[in-house]
DNA sequence: ACCTGAACACCGTTCAAGT
DNA sequence: ACCTGAACACCGTTCAAGT
C-alpha cells in the first residue's frame, strides 16, 4: 500500500480496535502496535489520531463510562436514593463488564466527557435529595470513591481477559485464598475468612452503597454524635 | 563474570532495585531488565528469585503496606475512631509518598503477608469498637474500599515518578482543568468546580472517612430510617 | 541452586519521506 | 493531512549450558 492522505481510519475504529484487544489479551495486551495490525496498516498511523499510548487508553476508558445510560436516572418520579444506587450499580457492572479497564483507570483521571457526564448526573441526583451545590458534590466524591475502590479491589482478582466467570465462582476462589490464611498470625482474619471472601460480591457493594447513602442523608441534618 | 551459585543476591535486593526504579522512573519503570542492570546481573537471574515480573510488582506493593507502623494503632486507651482516622490516614501517606504503587495495586490482589497485618489490625480496631466479627469484617471493607478509591483517585492524577508536589500546587492543576469544563453542557459540575478541584486533599479524605465511620458506628445501633 | 549467553517475539516512539 | 518505511532503544521470558 501506498502513503498519502486515505482516511481509512476514524479516532472510533482505533477505538474499537482498543476495545477488541482489551477483550481479547487483557489490560496488557493493548498495544499500539497491535491496534494498527487490527486496522490493516502501520504502527506509527495510529498517532495520526492519538498523540501517544496513554491518550488510547484514556479514551478507552472513557468509552466505557460512555455506555452507562444515563436516561434510565432521569425520572424525578423515583425516590433518589434508589435512582443513585441503580447508577451506582450499572457503573460497576460496565467496568466490570471488562475488568481490564478498571486497570487502565489509573493511568489518567477521569475527566473526559462521559465521566464528565456521569459526575454531572451524580451531583442532579444529588440535588434533587435536597442537597446544596457543595454537599452534593462532596456526596458525588464520596460515592465515586466508593464506586472506584470497590470495583478496584474486584477486578485485581481478574487477570484473565475477556469477561469474569460467575459470582460463585469467583468467591469460591477468595474463599480458597482466606482458608489458607495462617490462623496464628492472623487470627481475626482467619475468623472472618467466609466474609471477607463476599467481599467482591453485589451483595457487599450494595451493603456499602447503603452505608455510603446513609452518611449522605444525613448531610442536610443535625451534626452526628460523638463516635460510641 | 562466571556462572555458578554465589548468593550474591536476594529477594529483598530485588525489591530494593525494584523500589529504586519505580521513584525514579515511576510504575512503567519498574523492569525485569531494570532490575537486573542495578543489580549488575543478566536479566534472567531475577527469575531465581521471582516466577515473574507480576509476582515482583506484588512484592513490591506488599512491601510499600508493610511501612505503615501498625502498632502506633495498638494504644487501646485512645479512643477506637482516632485510631481508626490514624490508620487511614498513615496508609494513605505511605501510599501517595510514592504513588506509582498505586498503579501496580490493580495488578494484584492485597493478600500479602503486610496486606493481611493491615486487615487484622483493621479488624481489632473495630472489635474494640464493640463491633462484632462480621460486622467488623464488613466495616473492614468499607475502609479498605474507602482508602483505595480516594487513593486511586489522586494517584490517577501524577503521572511523573518519585514524590508528588505539595497538596496546593495539585489543587491548583486540578482547579485548572475544571475551570475548562463548559458550564453549557455540564452547569453543575462547572457550578462546583473549586469544590471538585479538592477532592484530592486531605480535607477532603478525613470527611469522606468521617461519614464512613459515621455509618461504621451506627452498625451496632437502631436500623437508620427511609432516606429522606 | 544460581548464574550466564543467546535468542524469540514482542514493545512505544521518532524521523524522513511520499502523496 | 495521512500514511509508509526504517530504525532506535527498549521489553518479558525461555532454553541450554556452565559451576
Amino acid at each position: 500500500m501506498k502513503p498519502g492522505p486515505r482516511r481509512s481510519l476514524t479516532e472510533s475504529d482505533v477505538l474499537a480496535a482498543a476495545t477488541a484487544l482489551l477483550a481479547e489479551r487483557g489490560a496488557g495486551g493493548v498495544s499500539v502496535r497491535g491496534i494498527a495490525a487490527r486496522l490493516g496498516v502501520v504502527p506509527n498511523a495510529v498517532y495520526t489520531y492519538f498523540p501517544d499510548r496513554a491518550a488510547v487508553l484514556a479514551a478507552l476508558v472513557d468509552d466505557v463510562l460512555g455506555r452507562v445510560d444515563r436516561d434510565a436516572f432521569a425520572d424525578p418520579a423515583r425516590p433518589w436514593r434508589e435512582r443513585l444506587v441503580a447508577l451506582a450499580l450499572a457503573l460497576r457492572a460496565e467496568l466490570l463488564a471488562d475488568p481490564g479497564v478498571v486497570r487502565l483507570m489509573g493511568g489518567s483521571p477521569p475527566v473526559g466527557a462521559h465521566a464528565l457526564a456521569v459526575q454531572e448526573t451524580m451531583l442532579s441526583l444529588l440535588q434533587d435529595a435536597g442537597l446544596g451545590p457543595d454537599d452534593a458534590a462532596r456526596a458525588a466524591y464520596l460515592l465515586t470513591v466508593h464506586v472506584l475502590g470497590s470495583v478496584a479491589l474486584e477486578a485485581a482478582e481478574l487477570t484473565d481477559p475477556g469477561a469474569p466467570p460467575p459470582e460463585e465462582e469467583r468467591v469460591a476462589a477468595r474463599a480458597r485464598v482466606f482458608a489458607a490464611v495462617p490462623a496464628q498470625r492472623y487470627p481475626r482474619t482467619a475468623a472472618v475468612a467466609p466474609t471477607m471472601a463476599r467481599y467482591i460480591t453485589t451483595e457487599q457493594y450494595r451493603w456499602g452503597l447503603d452505608r455510603v447513602l446513609d452518611g449522605i442523608a444525613q448531610l442536610g441534618a443535625a451534626p452526628p454524635g460523638p463516635g460510641a
